[in-house]
DNA sequence: TAAAACTTTCAATAAATTTTGAAAGTTCAG
DNA sequence: CTGAACTTTCAAAATTTATTGAAAGTTTTA
């Protein structure tokens, strides 16, 4: 496989990766142009390489800008802004974890808190049910929202080292 | 908040929550109304608490019986098929990692083999960023791989507890 | 200040996904 | 068997989401 087949290869596949991750396949499909370009791109050059438009240019790098997964470069004497993004894997990670985290479970939290406060008789069935359950994915939430949170904050070597040291040794 | 306005919250926002996880909003709904059921549903009753059409709660209902979420209720004595939910959360969870893992990360892994097999001068500035690259991705991949297989077949109590003190030691 | 160089916006349009509902398929009691 | 009770399918329609491109906005230079 020559250079400009993978590199056409790897665009589509992480964009189709990316729909399954609430991310849209041309913010995925530019995300992946610059993870594997050894320099900063242009909007244009963007567009010339994924065949889109400004707009669409711009809205979607615009909004990898707000993830944290890519940043302006300004050159000095250069009207133009490049850009480029985050090549270290386990940054992109943590950040992808931490810009969810804030857009999902961190509005979810306090819904589940309001929806355990319902009223009614305890020994009517359908309001144990409903209290119990929403109580189990409160507890599960709140689980998950330490567990991600010191993840958020787990430098690489730690997270590589004991993490994966200890689901090794639980294996067995 | 009666029980019948925290229902129908918790049904909405469910389905809401869920296509941000490639999930659909009706599939996710429907999911939502069977977690908090006491009883399995047929699948009018389904229709009917969700204003969906028979199709639409078919395809949706054998989804979630295909992500394993749900599963068939037959009643002695009665034509009709029941449906009922996994209560417990962390089975839940556990079935959704798992699934997730077998539709995205492991076709992803072979795919990311045979694009770092590139042909091509690595004094090459454009190749050598390019396989660098992937083969970072190889590695988180390799590793989250790992991690997640051990995460599925782990029980909630080690979750609960050795992973969490851990992360809670770890924090300071 | 003017105008060139560039970026952003957004209404219209296109594309992708979801939903409907009627027809076809299946199962089972009589 | 036969038909009633139920489930599944799928083409067409509705809805949602993404994209375009031209106009408006902004910044810089001269």
């Amino acid at each position: 496989m020559t250079l400009a087949e993978a590199k056409a290869k790897f665009i589509a596949d992480w964009g189709r990766f990316g729909t399954n991750w609430g991310i849209n396949r041309t913010m995925a499909q530019i995300h992946a142009l610059l993870l594997i370009s050894p320099d900063p791109l242009s909007a244009d050059e963007v567009m010339e390489e994924l065949s889109i438009s400004r707009g669409n240019a711009n809205m979607n790098i615009r909004e990898l800008i707000d993830w944290g997964l890519v940043h302006k470069v300004i050159r000095p004497g250069e009207r133009k802004e490049f850009f480029s993004a985050e090549k270290d894997i386990w940054k992109v990670a943590r950040q992808i974890v931490k810009e969810r985290k804030k857009r999902e479970l961190d509005l979810m939290i306090p819904v589940l808190k309001e929806l355990s406060e319902v009223e009614g008789d305890k020994r009517d069935k359908a309001v144990k049910t409903f209290t119990e359950t929403i109580n189990n994915i409160r507890k599960f939430s709140d689980q998950a929202d330490k567990t991600l949170d010191t993840m958020i904050r787990a430098d690489e070597h730690w997270f590589l080292g004991s993490l994966v040291k200890l689901f090794a040794g639980k294996r067995d």
